[in-house]
DNA sequence: AACAACAAGATTGTTGACACTTTTGTTGAC
DNA sequence: GTCAACAAAAGTGTCAACAATCTTGTTGTT
């Protein structure tokens, strides 16, 4: 069970129970979790690797702070990875599956959107795009993808209740899934990329109200 | 220094002094380096995050091995990042600094070509990509172009022997420089593209000389 | 001879204690 | 009152020992 304490920092970093620039102390969280120091130490080993907590010598862990200029960098790399994996799913899925996806998809986030259920949104965004990943069948793709998430994943709520944003991106995912039922790959990647640029363009617009 | 343990094996990795399917034993690592097994498990830990060595519950760890399948996917998704390198280097970087580069580079390698010096080949193309992941100023980028590196290093050598690969790879690369000293990004993502599709095909049809 | 049960050895997982470094709080001089 | 020097406390880094698990070799039965 090491990696479930992991796991729980990482939600908890995530939803910002614990926020940015917050301390980490091994002991604390030793204490809580009822293991011995080596295990949290280990765990937070993970979250430095995976860019979640900056570890500095004999100062302890620290919850990483997002820049702007950091997040575009997340971004930029996001944009061409995710129009991969739009255009591999494209390519490796019979369009049925796409075709049943859309199906499940459109109608109830529509509702959603209309209701102005935030988190029914995303969990539906979270399973489009988990549908995308596994279709693309890319296993290093896949990890890259989710690191990027996992460390952006504080941000996409605050971006989706933006004015306009949730409609802008329901309309662009359901036109990228049109595409892919459609076989056309190339378009899939460029939509898939213009659904990035136009997400990162929000997020500069309205920084302050983010960062 | 618990990171010079994890540079060490990092380096012994690569150059396949210890080859993959070897078991990495905590308690002789331990021994050699001088150190307590805990500094040893933290070294593996990373290596475990980045995906050089797999490590199963009470079994230990192992050098990853890499099936062609796990190659051609690392080389889809080098393929995007390193065309968003060339063209962000492009973008960001005075055309001089790459005319620079570019007369520093073609002499020097096309007689490393003739002479058949591989080891030098392969310097010169470190700093090569170096300057470009340099230019294109995206630590995430970096991050990973650098973690995918790390993973296939124990093939550029075996790579780079094929018959004709360096000729068409230092081809590749000075028209790649000459497309960024004229500040074409696009010709520049596009070229960088190719040249990993085509180090991708080398691989594919050697690769039972590789793997 | 082949195989199952078991015991001995080897290897990883986990813990608590100790050493070292940084931070915090206090005292005293100016 | 401010600041520097110092002492106490807190926190991280390292280690060696113990526990749990897996592997290997042996023995005994069929």
């Amino acid at each position: 069970m090491p990696q479930d304490i992991t796991l729980v920092l990482r939600q908890r970093i995530a939803t910002q129970e614990i926020p940015p620039g917050s301390k980490l102390r091994e002991n604390e969280l030793a204490l809580e979790f009822g293991v011995a120091r080596a295990r949290v130490r280990e765990a937070l080993s993970v979250l430095e690797q995976r860019g979640l907590v900056e570890r500095i010598p004999n100062r302890g862990a620290v919850v990483m702070r997002l820049e702007l200029s950091q997040v575009a960098h997340l971004y930029d790399v996001r944009e061409v990875l995710e129009g991969l994996c739009a255009r591999l799913a494209t390519l490796n899925g019979d369009p049925a599956i796409w075709r049943a996806a859309l199906a499940q998809f459109k109608g109830p986030m529509v509702r959603h959107v209309a209701a102005g259920d935030i988190d029914a949104y995303i969990a539906g965004y979270e399973t489009f795009r988990r549908h995308l990943i596994d279709g693309a069948g890319n296993p290093v793709l896949a990890g890259m993808l989710d690191s990027i998430l996992e460390r952006t994943q504080a941000l996409i709520r605050r971006i989706i209740i933006l004015p306009g944003r949730a409609e802008v991106g329901l309309q662009q995912h359901t036109a990228l899934l049109e595409a892919m039922v459609r076989g056309d790959a190339d378009e899939a990647e460029r939509l898939r990329r213009e659904n990035m640029r136009s997400a990162k363009s929000y997020l500069e617009r309205y920084q302050k109200y983010i960062l």
